[in-house]
DNA sequence: CTCGGTGCAAAGCTTTTGCATCCGC
DNA sequence: GCGGATGCAAAAGCTTTGCACCGAG
């Protein structure tokens, strides 16, 4: 069985755990969305979710799209982000290597990347100010160099 | 002379400088405004600079106010922030410590804290992408401990 | 059978836009 | 006086909410 389906069984009963832990019902349109995000690769957007769904005939409303992406959030399946200022894109999140973000404010570009020293900070923080550190969110804004943008000015 | 003063006329002349080398216009709004943005301490929103501004007699539209902190932002004399999903928050920038923020996802309080590795890190990582990274934005989300929290479950 | 979940549409909120008027240069 | 800036209100866009109906437990 290929390693793909494999990924997206255990999300599955992660789910379903949890689900059972809070007490919340085991719905079937919970589980098409679950399927519909792990299907996707990169970021996604509420509506972009919501069309690709409805054009499956997996239709469900947006609010449960926004209700369930809570769900998914909450149990770390699902990760959010907040790069332009009015629209928030999600992503999976389980099994995928924690990373943080930089954006080309010329072309508006997302390009991942991956520093340890994060966590560290992460972690130094919280202790010296006494929280504990739950997750967090870098961006780097910056300016592609002409030859790494084909999209400049797009 | 005070301090504070001699701080907001040279916020002043930085802004008039700005202003004349993009042959954009110095309006009296654009200068109340940025009086009110360093007249104020920590964060606020749009909707509360403009209630401030219209009970003082310098009334201003929310058009005017939203175009006046883009120009703002531009010239590094303003930061925004987006820590909620809905709802950018503002803050004077010149003359004071450049800084991340800590989030409880408890009490929504935030506390501003400084590491210098995120800057050796902006620097790295834009030289290893490719990128001239010009700023960044970083926010721990974190669970206070009791003691250190007056607000939970405010 | 119960009550949480869903779907739909309307409402809410922040931000943007269009257009007439105004005023800095 | 010209053309950019402002003010106002309407529009836009994402997200939340209210309510009737449905279906998991």
């Amino acid at each position: 069985m290929p390693i793909i389906d494999e990924k997206i069984d255990q999300v599955k009963r992660i789910f379903t755990t949890y689900l059972g832990n809070k007490g919340l019902r085991k719905t079937s349109e919970r589980f098409f969305i679950l399927e519909e995000v792990y299907a996707r690769d990169g970021h996604f957007d509420v509506e972009t979710l919501y069309i690709t769904m409805k054009d499956k005939d997996h239709s469900v409303s947006r609010a449960t799209v926004y209700n369930t992406l809570d769900l998914l959030i909450d149990c770390d399946l699902v990760s959010r982000h907040q790069f332009g200022q009015n629209l928030a894109e999600y992503e999976k999140a389980y099994g995928y290597k924690q990373h943080d973000h930089l954006l080309c404010t010329e072309c508006h570009k997302v390009v991942e990347f991956c520093d340890p020293r994060v966590h560290n900070i992460q972690k130094n923080v919280g202790d010296l100010l006494g929280y504990e550190v739950m997750h967090h969110s870098l961006i780097l804004y910056a300016n592609c160099k002409k030859e790494n943008c084909e999209n400049r000015n797009k």
